[in-house]
DNA sequence: CGCGCGATTGAGTAATTTCAAATCTAGTGG
DNA sequence: CCACTAGATTTGAAATTACTCAATCGCGCG
């Protein structure tokens, strides 16, 4: 269970038996059953989570009850609602497992003791934001240059396997159309 | 000149003079007029700019010469095609200054020297990583939930000094709709 | 005074939404 | 094994929204 963080760190740094050990300390694990929330609009955010297996959503509810999805997370991602775990603020997002779900967890001030501790761990999670910042910069530049149709491909083409796991209705929850638009796309 | 840079860092890290003198020898300055091209589409970035005074904006043309714009940088922002920089790929963007402006720039190389040598700094440029992934979560959520309308009013509230410095038509830009739908809003 | 850029307005068109209904599908219990 | 049901998907038609293209307006500057 350790492993898929093990080799997530690994990607970016190198970490000895002995470190791995150590910063793996300050993780928790966790089983979630499918439609549990592990977030919920309000709450006070203390953890970050690791997906070990299964697939998350995080999303926000307007008045209307439409739903809009910020993002997936499965496997190897990190999720949560950052803004509220970094301001101690109230989340204005949910998180529901779309699966059942195995995560690993690690609160605000864990990380940041590791980050101090450790430069190596400041690294990697410099890098993690880093590239967090940049697949955003790409949704935000598709959402305002692509018409549905061709976000829809983008996203098709980048996760096949998310169209096996959820309903279209969440893709178009994703992708900002309504579910009836995306069923009428010719893809 | 390097006053502003060194008030950056202190809103997150504490620099020894020394600390910071050092730092600062890592950045080199530059003016530029109104309408030059800082980076431009296929170019090799090499450099990512922490902009003293002036404003710029970073985008992309389509085929049909429709602009979109990423990202307006004004005083104490960082600015560059962060994607080419960290891939060294060709750029995808334009970036183009709306005024004379003064910057200060740093290389690749340099940052991550200076981020390894200085656990401080690595520490700095995360947090600065996480403050844009969370700006871009927000603008993100805007373009899924809220229409042109609220987007504009959104932004005018967040930015109302913009609105004086830039035409309606690069605000459209931002916005994701045609100038035309822009100046039809009652705001 | 007139040029040129930006902003506005009008009219027709295209895309998307809304609301409603029909169809399909997977899982459940008899 | 089959009928039933809930959820998901598709389809239809009308309404809305934004877009395109074209023309006009307004203003500052040479």
């Amino acid at each position: 269970m350790y492993t898929e963080l093990r080799q997530q760190f690994e990607e970016f740094i190198r970490l000895t038996d002995a470190e791995f050990e150590y910063v793996s300390s300050f993780f928790q694990t966790k089983k979630f059953k499918k439609h549990s929330i592990i977030i919920q609009s309000g709450d006070i955010v203390e953890y970050e989570y690791f997906v070990v297996n299964g697939l998350l959503k995080t999303s926000q509810t307007d008045e209307k009850g439409k739903e809009y999805i910020l993002q997936f997370a499965m496997e190897n991602w990190w999720v949560s609602d950052y803004q509220a775990l970094i301001t101690h603020e109230p989340s204005t997002f949910e998180i529901e497992c779309l699966e059942n779900v195995e995560l690993l967890y690690l609160s605000f001030s864990n990380k940041s003791k590791l980050c101090s501790e450790m430069h190596n761990m400041e690294y990697f999670f410099r890098l993690k934001a880093t590239s967090g910042f940049l697949n955003l910069q790409k949704r935000v530049m598709a959402l305002l240059k692509n018409d549905a149709q061709s976000r829809y491909r983008e996203l098709f083409e980048q996760y096949p396997s998310l169209f096996q796991r959820i309903p279209k209705s969440l893709v178009a929850a994703y992708l900002g159309v309504t579910r009836e638009t995306l069923s009428r796309l010719s893809v």
